[in-house]
DNA sequence: GTCTATATGGCGATAGAC
DNA sequence: GTCTATCGCCATATAGAC
């Protein structure tokens, strides 16, 4: 009984990391939006009332699932923010991107890309002015516009760096040395405006 | 009365085309999913059967907003494979995505990452497997992993190319010259498995 | 921790007058 | 082309038994 405890999570706290679980594959899915407590029940095979035991609304439930995500990436920012040359900076901020992607591929996009999650994440500002600080790290302070428009893509990108079947297949290791190429090619710094056909 | 007709597009089709433009604002603001109906006709000042009258469902009005856009894009991806090398093809996409993107800079982010959109335009097939085809002319036939995923990342990360404030205030040209200067650096070949450092 | 049952409201969609 | 009125359904959320 207590190595089925330990081994399968069945115990105190299971039910809530299931539920978690479920609901991150129908949010990435369907997006946020789309998804009723009803589906989510009916994934889980229980009804509406046991959902609801869990967590309070379904706000608690989107900021459930996305929290450790997002505190990993403000972590990250944080540490990028310590390195003291701009090109620390960046690095620090690629690898930590990469990695990030890595732990979470799937839940990027909800932080990314929902606009249901991004409107939660704002009526609960524990998190705040995240995307700014993001962008100004991997652009510099007072960055030119070019700069700017790499690191948007970066951001944005990631969200579609492991999305293909043929990606998927790739083991972790290898997928983050395709993602941190990447992301160097379109970050190199470029020569501000000369001739370059 | 007749110049306010042509002037102001007040006539038949003036208030389709109002709806569909007061549509597009609240889906790229919110999402498809999380916007009503009831929302459209309050934006417009009317009410929900007026909007009816005009489009006879929400799929119907998802596709008439997504439409023009869908249509440039699957006329570049022909274009593109009408294109003999593999470099001439990656530079049509190149070059047409960043077009597409100019002309419909918040419906791009729609159309790639909005999944009710998606999950709409997979229940009308007249738009069929385009995503695949992109990739291709993007990576190439049989494509190492690493290319894939740097189209993966170009097709994603041109939604966030514009969404920054310092880049929106950017006239079409130069923002083109950067977004292309971005696929480029992204998408440029590299050699297969060398130390790079 | 799960259930049945229910309250309340908004949703997409339709009918028919003006 | 817009309105009022309404349908049936499903949404989030709550109460209270087991």
């Amino acid at each position: 009984m207590t190595a089925e405890l330990a081994e399968r999570q069945i115990g105190p706290g299971a039910g809530r990391e299931r539920l978690r679980a479920t609901a991150l594959d129908l949010f990435t899915e369907r997006g946020v939006s789309a998804t009723s407590l009803q589906m989510i029940a009916d994934a889980m095979g229980v009804t509406k009332a046991a959902v609801y035991h869990h967590y309070k609304s379904k706000d608690e439930i989107v900021l459930a699932v996305v929290r450790p995500a997002l505190e990993q990436l403000m972590g990250l920012v944080r540490l990028a923010e310590s390195r003291r040359s701009r090109a620390a900076q960046v690095e620090t901020m690629i690898v930590g991107l990469a990695d990030l992607i890595i732990a979470n591929r799937r839940l990027y996009a909800l932080l990314q890309g929902d606009p249901t999650c991004t409107a939660i994440l704002q009526r609960y500002p524990e998190f705040p002015t995240l995307g700014e600080r993001l962008v100004a790290l991997l652009a510099g302070p007072d960055p030119d516009p070019g700069s700017v428009v790499a690191a948007g893509m970066l951001l944005a990108g990631l969200r579609g760096a492991g999305s293909d079947p043929r990606v998927m297949v790739l083991d972790d290791e290898e997928f983050r040395r395709y993602v941190v190429g990447c992301a160097h090619r379109l970050m190199r710094p470029r020569r501000p405006a000369s001739a370059t056909g």
